[in-house]
DNA sequence: TCCGAAACCTAACGACCGTTAAGTAGGTAT
DNA sequence: ATACCTACTTAACGGTCGTTAGGTTTCGGA
């Protein structure tokens, strides 16, 4: 499996820097819109025109820190994949490796997912659409693996990746904005969630699961 | 089980109920901030003050609106419930019967989803988060008779509900966004959806799950 | 026939938004 | 010395927003 990005100019000044990361802080506190050039060149403690001598605009600015931390996420995630084999265990180094790095600062995943799951915004929610596809191929690929395995069955490699990520993304959607979601988001909690993913939660006799094909478009 | 919630006044005048029906298009295309009181009156065909004649503000409107087609979805999905018995057909019963709900008029749940999964917005998130746990609680109730019964096992009844409220409610959600949304949101996927949370998708011998228990704060 | 409430209208208000024109201090290469 | 680029400043611009003051029409009941 291989992970590539292109690379996007990271923050030269010190004042770009701590421009993206007030930037970080209200969009994910407040969302794209509600957060205001103003408040977020007054917590950074400059004037407005700087904001606009490092960015093009608004949408440019939050376009390169999504895109900045974004490529974080992906080449640690790219890298977790790799170091595993198996279905089940690179499935668990999915999981448990986004926890970790949504932990570490969980501002990235309240911005991220709360635009992404948000209202539409022009030139903003295409972008997001196209970042998360990459993660999805990601698991994507993991999931065909599994069933060419032979380890998973049931579905497409779509319709699992589609489930695979609803459970995922939105345990860390509803824990990031709880109290201490440090606390929530442990290794633990993934790989139970994995294990949900593989062998389900009814005590009962297993009987065998067949979801309806995915259709990609129509 | 029971089910309780109160009245709202539904809409009275023509115009009135003209107003709330292209107020939800307008707050499910676009959100609750970029929906502006200008474009709903015009969509309507009134003026401006004609809308604060019926309602004291815009997040007073947004409120009734969505408290008026929360209460048709919840009582439907009480009366589902309460129709089947033992969890597992219960669980079908949610999950296709929010499906079809869903179905029938797909601006509903974007408005709902999407507000309640995007950014925070003063005054507004705090009501989704509470008419949000009303639905909550009817699938924690069937989660705690099915645990009580042996049906199900691996976890308290407030994980396993959060984890089947994150698979149906962003299936939706996805779904949902996606061209033509009746064809996708089946009582096949719904029922499928249930047997993958009850047995999972994995092909190898069953293990047995146990997740970490949930705490509600801290 | 008169009255008052319900259902609307025109026309503005002040606040905040993203953006920019125009100017300046400070270092550096020529 | 001077020309130049980077990193900033002050001070506005035009636009959209939610909201409302104040007036007009319509119409059923007394």
């Amino acid at each position: 499996m291989t992970v590539t990005l292109p690379a996007v100019r990271p923050p030269t000044t010190d004042t770009e820097e701590r421009l993206l990361d007030h930037a970080l802080t209200l969009f994910a506190e407040k969302g794209y819109e509600a957060a205001s050039v103003r408040e977020i060149i007054e917590a950074t403690g400059v004037t407005r025109p700087v904001l606009y001598y490092y960015c093009s605009s608004k949408e440019d600015l939050f376009k390169r820190l999504v895109h900045w931390k974004h490529d974080e996420a992906y080449r640690e995630l790219g890298k977790n994949v790799n170091a595993t084999k198996g279905c089940a265990n690179r499935l668990r180094a999915i999981m448990s490796g986004s926890f970790a790095f949504c932990a570490t600062d969980p501002r990235v995943p309240r911005l991220m997912f709360q635009t992404h799951f948000g209202p539409t915004i022009p030139g903003i929610s295409e972008f997001m659409a196209e970042v998360a596809k990459l993660r999805f191929m990601i698991v994507h690929q993991v999931m065909q693996e599994g069933l060419d395995a032979g380890e998973l069955e049931g579905g497409d490699a779509a319709s699992l990746s589609l489930i695979f990520c609803c459970i995922m993304d939105q345990h860390i959607n509803v824990l990031v904005r709880m109290p201490k979601p440090k606390k929530r988001l442990t290794p633990e909690l993934a790989d139970s969630l994995v294990d949900v993913f593989l062998f389900g939660l009814g005590s009962g006799k297993r009987s065998r699961v067949s979801l309806p094909t995915f259709a990609a478009d129509q």
